[in-house]
DNA sequence: ATTCATTTATGACTACACTCAGTTTTAATT
DNA sequence: AATTAAAACTGAGTGTAGTCATAAATGAAT
């Protein structure tokens, strides 16, 4: 804090072997002190029950300090939970068998991200809220990265599946994967809102995703799971 | 305002022929008053630039007086809006061509949605906003009977198309109305947060559709409209 | 007509997200 | 070491959504 500078290394013509001075570690050492102490009191109190003022005192920083870091309040919410929501993306892709019937891998993925929502509730629907309608353009790029990996994962995982499930050949597999994820986000808000339980919102996303994953095939003698075994027909 | 009390059927032993007495009527006036402010000035400045302060002036009521008869600000959005969106939603189903091709007809409906939401970009945003995640569960039954409609209506057009499109029998067409809803909303919501033109979205969602509906013929002789005339294969 | 209980209305008040004019810190320059 | 410009910080202040104690209105009962 009130040590003397010691090592002031752009002066002396030496490159710049460290291109983040005092300050640049100090401010990220002050973002980090408002993000923990975010993340924390959300998780403790809930997203609306949690004051700018109280993460401000928990991180140490006037009240004006902590809009220089994140433009509002709901900004300090991706910018807390975006990473963790990325990281349990890409873990959900990775850990996917990739030897089970495509609808499992699927729901798989789906599912992992559903109980990370599960965790929290109230939390999950602020998160959705704030990234469904984003209140400012700041985090734009985030949710397009985290959409990126989500859409390239999905078609990933069906271009795998590609040969042993009789997937059609020259279908756009970041179309599928974003209709596939449609299916699924407005599932997940129908749930968020309590529409339906957790147990229902699945048992119908994956039926949804069988029905789609059958309209891929090459051919469709029968479908896959019939939910019934077909109305009767007149002959 | 200040006529003397006329009629009064419910003291003479009469059958309540009318059922709404003054408080009755009162309340209603004064309702509709608020959601028609509310309505002008959302419409005029923008939801967040309007302040409840100013609609209930203009309903020529207290400032607490509003929240007896909206939960909050977001509440009063939703009421105000909701009869637009299904009246939207009905007539772009009454309106729908039944002879046109199916993803045609699905296009013109949610055509018929994006157009509604497009006169007024910042107004949809905070609606959709509104919707996907509620505030609370004052309006949770609202937007329910919305989704019904919507799912429903979806329903029909596939079960008219049927035997034209060869579309398999025994599918659960609410499931499908459910699935392609959510294709069409996350791509909405992709528009709406700047991630895509409207051109661009509309063209996607063409695509999706197309695609998904043709995963639920009866056999899959060819893609109806290949984006790609296939990749190259090894042979 | 008077009383009384219940419903409805009100605006001063509170809590809180966010701003901004003024201050302090940093580091470059001499 | 002194000077200065720029960057970072701060908390008192501001605007607004929503609350609540109190008041007014209503209509039932007598």
């Amino acid at each position: 804090m009130k040590q003397a500078a010691q090592k002031r290394t752009a002066k002396s013509g030496a490159e710049k072997v460290a291109p983040v001075g005092r300050r640049e570690r100090n401010k990220q050492e002050k973002l980090d002190r408002i993000l923990a102490a975010a993340r924390d009191l959300f998780a403790d109190k809930g997203f609306s029950e949690t004051t700018t003022q109280e993460i401000a005192e928990r991180a140490d920083i006037g009240t004006g300090t902590l809009f220089l870091y994140a433009k509002s309040k709901e900004d300090l919410l991706i910018m807390v939970f975006k990473d963790e929501m990325i990281e349990t993306s890409q873990t959900a892709f990775r850990k996917v068998s990739r030897d089970a019937p495509l609808v499992d891998q699927l729901m798989q993925v789906f599912g992992a991200m559903v109980a990370y929502h599960n965790r929290d509730l109230p939390l999950a629907r602020a998160l959705i809220r704030e990234i469904t309608i984003l209140s400012g353009p700041e985090r734009k790029e985030d949710v397009r990265s985290l959409m990126r990996i989500i859409y390239s994962g999905i078609g990933d995982v069906i271009t795998t599946s590609r040969a042993r499930e009789n997937i059609r050949a020259g279908i756009d597999v970041i179309l599928v994967g974003e209709a596939l994820f449609g299916i699924y986000y407005v599932g997940l808000i129908g749930w968020l809102n309590g529409h339906m339980t957790k147990q229902a919102f699945l048992k119908r996303l994956r039926a949804k995703l069988a029905q789609s994953i059958d309209g891929l095939r090459i051919s469709t003698p029968e479908p896959a799971s019939p939910a019934r075994p077909a109305r009767n027909r007149k002959p």
